[in-house]
DNA sequence: AGTTGATGTTTAGGAGACTAATCACTTTAC
DNA sequence: GTAAAGTGATTAGTCTCCTAAACATCAACT
């Protein structure tokens, strides 16, 4: 009917992106379940295993600081690490300085089980991101990343708007 | 310590759709609170509005069509259309040959409403996608399209090994 | 020392997503 | 024409996420 029925090249790559997560989510659900993890529930191990194995962090993570990593509000990331904690993956350290919070680390359980799902990680991320490329790959996450540093820009500033 | 610490570009594109759709989500959520709705609201509206204006299908969508359209389960839907329904913005038509299921439809104030946003949204998906130049939007799209393609490839073959 | 304010986490309540099971109808097959 | 299989939608129960409000502790100022 209407010439405005095509979308805008920012609408289409708009969709693009949210059908992406959509069908990634789809995908990796499955297999996640294999390991008994939920896709939230690895993102907190594997920031965990990162914190320690990456950035010397043996101390462990504050709650807060994997809300700010995982882009997750706090109340979301005390019933996640309920979870966990009771699942023996993950424990809860006192700080001796600050008895208002603590710092979580893997327990050996969770360490092991964070390897054993790294074992199989590299293939999985592999086959889902099949549909490009070698060369494409690193262009597509370029664009992601301005795109995320925009989009990070803009989340910052609207909070502030709700004063 | 390792050298393994590095993401492979599959990894790191990986990441970036899902911080990508993490931050749009962010960003998105106090724009359609504007208007009353959740993102997920503002899907199924959408949806029935494109049909109707962009695909002549007057007598409306079912449910289980909304689902496939936005990848989401009929338990889903159900509940989004019920809310949607309550607040007069939808309405069920019974279809007169087959009395498990019905069409739905926008109200005359869902489609108000529709075009209320529909005013706003050019401008918004512009803004969120501003982080990139105009001829690079398409070319994330055509990654994104090529991706989809192959990822709807893979969801649609993991639920049969199930069986 | 004692309020005041800032910070870290939890609680309460709600929306959106899922799976598995159920209900209501249609269609198919005997 | 009735039983069986299939289809459209809902219910029940769980999980993840949110906002707003409470709670607990720390820091700072008088």
């Amino acid at each position: 009917m209407t010439a405005l029925a095509h979308r805008t090249p920012s609408q289409a790559a708009f969709g693009g992106v949210l059908r992406s997560f959509g069908l990634i989510h789809r995908v990796m659900r499955p297999y996640f379940h294999q390991f008994g993890l939920s896709q939230a529930q690895w993102a907190i191990l594997r920031t965990l295993h990162r914190a320690a194995t990456e950035e010397g962090r043996t101390e462990g993570l504050r709650m807060m600081e994997i809300g700010q990593r995982l882009l997750v509000q706090p109340p979301s990331v005390t019933t996640l690490v309920h979870r966990l904690v009771k699942a023996r993956l993950v424990r809860q350290v006192k700080a001796s300085t600050d008895r208002r919070g603590f710092m979580l680390r893997l327990t050996p359980k969770g360490e092991k089980l964070v390897n054993r799902v790294l074992l199989a990680h590299h293939n999985q991320i592999r086959l889902v991101m099949g549909g490009l490329a070698d060369d494409e790959l690193p262009r597509l996450h370029g664009y992601l990343e301005r795109l995320n540093t925009h989009l990070a820009a803009l989340a910052a500033k609207i909070p502030a708007t709700l004063d």
